[in-house]
DNA sequence: CTGAAAGCGCTAACAC
DNA sequence: GTGTTAGCGCTTTCAG
């Protein structure tokens, strides 16, 4: 194995074998270990210039990184942010994951990804692994169920949770009645008078925001809802809804709940020979990035990603500061115009 | 704040100030907390039945869960991986994290997520940031210049490179010089003759696997290498490499590098009014789910996700234990056969 | 302005 | 089979 040997690094005695302490910058400095902790956090007492400098040094030339598992335990606290998503696959929630990381990275955090994959058990498992980490806050897409959500309000750790608001957490989403709205209203513009809805599969107890925002705007504009299809939030589940719309009486516009189907809803139309937009106009909803590759291009409610990630990082932070839940807050989303519709 | 009422959990009195540790429940079980050691690790010393009964339960009474600070601190070892990607908004790579995750969690280890944002700098702090996270490995999918590769050595950090092969860090990828030469063999079959290719901007002094693989293929049919459309890895670069194609006289077929530029592409295409396949063949690279919904579907070289992903994490660990570099390994890429290349 | 030292929660060597 | 205890690297109070 070769080390470092013609590079301006650390020299290759100190590096070679394991960690630097504070000790060893300390001793180097000629100064205690106390110091070299202030030099390196800023506080909390002073320190004289010429002194921080020799420590400086000495951090420099021996390539030392202050140890964050010592630090954690001594703090309580590890600067650890923990992101459980049901689908580290799905390419909205990858935007808003790398949004959120972007978010985190720019306030000293560090994120730790975890996958529920949709199931309540796993996710469980993922917040305990979470809660031995020490992690401070946890940012969640929870799924239905709220004994891990409940974990963690017994663990006495900070969560806000995204997308769906929960059970006396902070919650942090779009407005999803508000963006369905804007989408059939679009299409009602157009002129056309029968729309459809393909959304997923119906939790009990609860309608989708997207399902309630498309019927009020159809009843505002005195229109009959459309045909429903359910299907998973999936490119799969789209397909599988476009066939069922290509083999029945065709409706004249389809509101879509996501770009995942929206681009499965694409295909199966394409291969049963049905025309968009002239035969049937689409919008979908998300804003996902591979809504704009389509043929043609689909027309999309975008959520205010950005503005979701900074509030949800914030009302995690907010939350570990201040040791009490935030309010809940919701973002208005906004039309994106392509080809789909018609336009 | 509403703590847990008549909920099956902790007792709030206990749970609702922070931390439980082994000392409480050393105490509630009547042991010393080093037989809570054992029978939380398995070891290394041996528990009576009945002993480790009453610790399990005053665990589960107490809702204790281990400090992991406490434990990577005395270890020496934090059962954390990095990851750095250059783009953690690429569905390719978001495979390939996801599948990382997966078999990094099914070993015990976590992932923190990093992203280079295809900046050497800030790949560099990246590094920085994990090393002072004590990670115990880096899976990394390194940008060119070889410093922050080179603080991990120092830093005697476990490291493994993911499709780039390195500079002494042991590598594992996909072969892409074969992939390359399956994809243009099968256009090389259905009789065209005339093949360009799409790939990325060279960097100085390496040509890129595919480029090379698509040159071979074509000298081996004793054909002419086609047009070179040099483009970034995203669906926009595929689109401008479209534009640029549809532009001048037309190839029969291309071979397209990486599946975002072969969406981008064929959107390009389309809107310039060019068949795919009857007048343009196209044969893409990657394997992403994506490419499976476009119009026509893409014919795409699969990268064998999962095999990269247990390797890299094999390779991590193995070097994790052993302290010593594994060996580099290649996997081979398979041909994925759907509509775009006109079979 | 700087030093000494206690202690965060855990593991494992060593005693019994 | 179980208990005692040192010490991992860091922060911070309390003395100088």
């Amino acid at each position: 194995m070769t080390t470092s040997q013609a590079h301006p690094g650390p020299d290759a005695a100190t590096s070679a074998r394991l960690n630097v302490t504070r000790a060893d910058v300390a001793a180097r400095a000629g100064v205690s270990s106390a110091v070299v902790s202030y030099v390196v956090n800023g506080g909390p007492r002073p320190v004289a210039a010429t002194t921080r400098e020799r420590v400086l040094a000495a951090i420099s030339e021996l390539g030392y990184r202050p140890n964050a598992a010592a630090r954690a335990l001594r703090l309580g606290s590890s600067e650890l942010l923990g992101l459980i998503l049901p689908d580290t696959r799905n390419p909205f929630l990858m935007e808003l994951a790398h949004a959120v990381e972007e978010e985190a990275n720019g306030r000293g955090y560090s994120l730790i990804l975890a996958n529920s994959g949709l199931s309540e058990e796993r996710e469980l498992q993922q917040v305990r692994q979470l809660v031995s980490r020490q992690v401070d806050g946890v940012i969640a897409i929870p799924m239905r169920g709220d004994t891990p959500v409940q974990e963690l309000v017994d663990a006495g750790i900070s969560r806000t949770l995204l997308a769906y608001s929960g059970t006396g957490s902070p919650a942090v989403g779009t407005d999803l009645v508000a963006g369905a709205e804007i989408a059939v209203r679009h299409l009602i513009e157009h002129g056309y008078e029968d729309i459809a809805l393909v959304i997923g599969h119906s939790s009990a107890g609860h309608v989708d925001g997207r399902e309630r925002g498309w019927r009020t705007a159809l009843e505002a504009a005195a229109l009959t809802p459309g045909k429903v299809l359910r299907a998973d939030f999936t490119r799969e589940g789209g397909y599988q809804a476009g066939l069922e719309l290509a083999a029945g009486p065709l409706p004249r516009a389809v509101f879509v709940s996501s770009d995942m189907q929206g681009v499965g809803l694409l295909l199966a139309l394409h291969e049963s020979g049905v025309q968009v937009p002239s035969q049937v106009a689409v919008v979908s909803f998300d804003g996902s990035p591979e809504a704009a590759y389509t043929w043609p291009a689909l027309t999309t409610v975008r959520q205010p990603i950005e503005d979701l990630a900074k509030a949800a990082v914030d009302s995690a932070l907010a939350m570990i500061e201040r040791r009490e839940p935030e309010a809940s807050q919701q973002f208005a989303p906004e039309l994106v115009v392509r080809q789909s519709c018609g336009c």
